[in-house]
DNA sequence: AATGAATGAGGATTCATTCAT
DNA sequence: TATGAATGAATCCTCATTCAT
């Protein structure tokens, strides 16, 4: 396959410690309060190293959206493919949904990235194309195999249906942080299931 | 009755302006971007007189959230308090929350807040009072007068869905912002109103 | 003798109120740390009083120094004009500067007041003025009669000593508030003690 | 022996600097009144790098203290050290306080320092050390050389002056600046002189 | 690639002062 | 005379970014 120098590896390496870190701190402090400082050092890096890797702290939040989005949206991919009928396609893309109840910081750094991007238009280009990837179902065979043939309406509401979810998600967990008791996990995975299954009834 | 003097008066022009311009400043550009300066200016008055009403800019956030929860519960009670019947009751209560729709300011400002107080659990107290105020249901007659009695596990369901949909509507709100053709207005009342009704669906 | 109307008498409560707080606040935080909110607060006078009786926070500084130092020189002279032989004048010289050490806010007041002089050139002529009036032995009849006559020499000598007791005693008094026990009350009169009759050692 | 690297070399200059323009600031203005600007300025750097080397302008103060008083400390010891006899060190120590008299820098400093100390007891713990610190007489052997074989009392009035010395050159240093004339440094000499000498007489 | 000293713009906050009442 | 809301200049401190090493 590919080999690496050391030097690459290092980069990789580098370059990972620091999304993961970004990723702690930006989740935890929410973007302006974040500082590069404690994110290099949860890298075990120095601030210096940030800016060999990442233009600024906007590319880095940039980048790690991107990165994360792709991580999902591979492993949600990855999953379908595996599927060979409609009604499997369906439920692994409910579990995919529901499953987020457990991630305390996908739907938050989303939640974070779209506030980040309402208020940033500079950066509009390079978000455009972070949500277009975002879209598991941007491919056609993949849709094909988990809707079947669609009316032009139908296809309407899917769309909306689709979109809506991922914000749905994040609303809940964000909530549920005040909530712990009525918004348990349990009763997460109850009303994302319900409103999953109102959104496509198709497979029962 | 009450009668204000001059200087009365003026205070409560200010604190109202300056919750106003708060509101939006704070909406734009979110918590942290957010500038006192604006704000001020915004209000027509001078950075110096934000700190005659509030104490800090943290407090000037918290106050604005408590004064607006106030508002729109109060809003919301007041028509329940019209309603003769359940169906009717279910009917205002529904189209209150689809009708946040058309409010671009007060979903979001309750993401902001959320984000902040997940944040800054030292305001923690506060927090908590604001949120329990904001719980419409907590009146007795008013909860039954919508939903008439319930078990002890409906009435469980019901809390759930009455907490969900404000985070959802915040979400969707969001989202939109991004997909606007997609998750028009149109729309998402619809999605609104489906999530709704599979959550509380009109009883007999 | 004089009559005073309700207002005046109002104004000079007022005013003594505000230099006693003056006294207090400056002391306890020295001149910039100290807010003239909180010396109308311990006055029971809110901030704008005290633009009424004073020009400015610097005027008030300097209003308060002239004051208690005409308070003070008054005290001495009175006391100095009872005396009827040398020994006893300066017996009561003495005891004023040694007694002193039981007067936390005095010398201190001093301190700081000498400090602001040095560091607003602009007040000169109105610290000169209260440095002058601050010279109790200004008096000649006084003065011949604590020292008799003295030739020139003796005269220079004893100007030299009596500027220097006020600054020693102001600078022990602060040290002491770090060595208390070292420079307990007692110590302190008889290292003043000490230092007086090593001045003005014609007493015996 | 020991290298230092660029950076250290530069750090090392850069802290000097830094404590110049402290000191000089400090006492030109008085530690409320002292601009980091102005420190950093004249220390020919910027504002943000007094925070790369000091945790705030208060601990840049105590540091300045601290820092200073080593020096003094140091310079004494080492010329008592040189002293073979009781004699010499006596005088050299009373050389060392007369002086003062040409330092306006030290003593103002002093003053400002402890006033400083008086009004934030929060900082108390370094105020002890740094002031322990400046006890030079800490030293047995040197206190012996100097002194020779005390009783207790006389270890106490020992104690005692060397205590008062300090604030008493402060006092007189800043009192001149007012009465230049009749406090020349000449005068402060001989009145200092003749403290010192009240204090610790030439044993037999 | 990594470090960390230095920069400096930026922003919240304070507080003496003013002024309408 | 007294109040206290409003002003706005002043200043400490933060932190993203740069750059010499």
């Amino acid at each position: 396959m590919e080999t690496l120098s050391k030097q690459q590896l290092r980069t990789r390496e580098t370059q990972a410690r620091l999304l993961d870190a970004a990723e702690e701190v930006f989740v935890r402090d929410g973007y302006e309060s974040a500082q590069l400082d404690e994110i290099a050092a949860a890298a075990g890096r120095s601030k210096g190293a940030v800016y060999t890797h990442f233009k600024s702290k906007e590319d880095l939040f940039l980048a790690l959206f991107e990165h994360r989005t792709r991580s999902y949206i591979d492993r949600l991919l990855n999953n379908l493919r595996k599927c060979t009928n409609r009604k499997q396609s369906l439920e692994t893309f409910r579990e995919f949904y529901v499953g987020l109840v457990c991630d305390r910081v996908w739907p938050i750094l989303t939640l974070e990235f779209k506030l980040f991007a309402l208020r940033h238009p500079e950066s509009k280009e390079r978000f455009r194309k972070a949500f277009e990837m975002s879209k598991a179902t941007n491919d056609d065979a993949i849709y094909e195999q988990m809707f079947g043939q669609l009316t032009r309406d139908q296809k309407t509401d899917n769309a909306t249906s689709l979109i809506a979810l991922g914000p749905i998600v994040s609303g809940l967990i964000l909530e549920s942080h005040f909530e712990p008791e009525t918004l348990s996990e349990t009763a997460l995975r109850q009303v994302l299931g319900r409103i999953f299954d109102s959104f496509f009834p198709a497979r029962r």
